[in-house]
DNA sequence: GCCAACGTTGGC
DNA sequence: GCCAACGTTGGC
């Protein structure tokens, strides 16, 4: 049984749809800069999982589909590139300091709603909906992911 | 634009 | 190590 995740992203960056459109219909997470999210990726997350890929920062925030960890971790990128405005002078290639997974596409959904989320008497426990969590990566439990997964079929 | 919540920074 | 100030997140 593999772990869940929820994931967020600003669909700006990379929508569930430009996801879909893209060749491998796969996403490098690059950017996560917060020590726990980093450690999810980096040490707890294995090939397989699954991800509700949750849509952040937008019009109509909440879950906009299923996905699956698709990598191993590797550094991420963008800690090397001056030009990144996710670029880390303290990092190194030798010692990086961020580190992220492959993310690829399961499938659309309908979009679940972040209030509609509020109301499942399922997630109450969960974690992104916990009041000030503001972490981009947090993990779901096998009976919340069952109950979003019953609410989207 | 507002604001609550949290993380980070930096002086001491 | 403490803690005030500041910056960021992210929904509304």
């Amino acid at each position: 049984m593999p772990n869940a995740w929820l994931m967020k992203i600003e669909p700006t960056e990379c929508s569930i749809d430009d996801l879909a459109a893209r060749p491998g219909q796969q996403v490098p997470w690059t950017g996560v800069r917060n020590h726990l999210a980093r450690n999810y990726m980096r040490d707890a997350m294995r090939v397989g999982d699954d991800v509700l890929y949750y849509h952040s920062s937008c019009p109509e925030p909440g879950i906009a589909g299923l996905a699956k960890v698709a990598s191993t971790p590797y550094p991420d990128p963008t800690q090397f590139d001056p030009e990144s405005p996710y670029f880390d002078a303290r990092a190194t290639p030798e010692a990086p300091r961020w580190w992220l997974v492959d993310v690829a596409l399961a499938r659309k959904t309908r979009l679940l709603p972040l209030a509609e989320l509020r109301g499942m008497p399922e997630l109450a426990e969960m974690v992104i909906l916990r009041r000030g969590n503001r972490l981009s990566i947090t993990p779901v439990t096998a009976s919340e992911w069952r109950a979003v997964l019953d609410r989207v079929a």
